[in-house]
DNA sequence: CTCTTGACTGAGG
DNA sequence: GCCTCAGCCAAGA
């Protein structure tokens, strides 16, 4: 059994690797799917420490699609083109075809 | 231990 | 649909 010997950190990480590429998925999603639906703000929280680490925060933003953490990242548009890297048309930080691109881990449960 | 902050979300007007 | 308020929980000072 996976035992929670990983942080609630880690768990958020695991989480938004197993985001596929050209999709996106919100906090709100990931905190749910670690069973602490009411976290959400820890998920992000959590992406904060995740640099230099191999997960794709780029893919994770709020519920409304909206790129709330860009500033956290290097450059100003940065995650912008991370995203569009990927295909995903972003327009004023804000994800086009969003619940298109949303890729929700409860549905890729187990 | 207490207080503040935060990459959020849902409910109410 | 937009704006505002409050709740939530973990980490850092």
């Amino acid at each position: 059994m996976q035992k929670e010997t990983l942080n609630f950190f880690d768990r958020v990480y695991e989480v938004a690797r197993l985001v596929p590429f050209g999709r996106v998925t919100s906090y709100g999603a990931i905190a749910k799917y670690l069973g602490a639906a009411r976290s959400a703000r820890m998920v992000g929280y959590a992406m904060n420490s995740s640099h230099g680490k191999d997960v794709p925060a780029h893919r994770v933003v709020n519920r409304k699609g909206l790129l709330t953490g860009k500033h956290h990242f290097e450059g100003t548009n940065l995650m912008q083109q991370l995203l569009e890297s990927e295909g995903i048309i972003v327009i004023d930080n804000q994800i086009q075809d969003f619940d298109k691109l949303f890729w929700n881990p409860l549905d890729h449960l187990r």
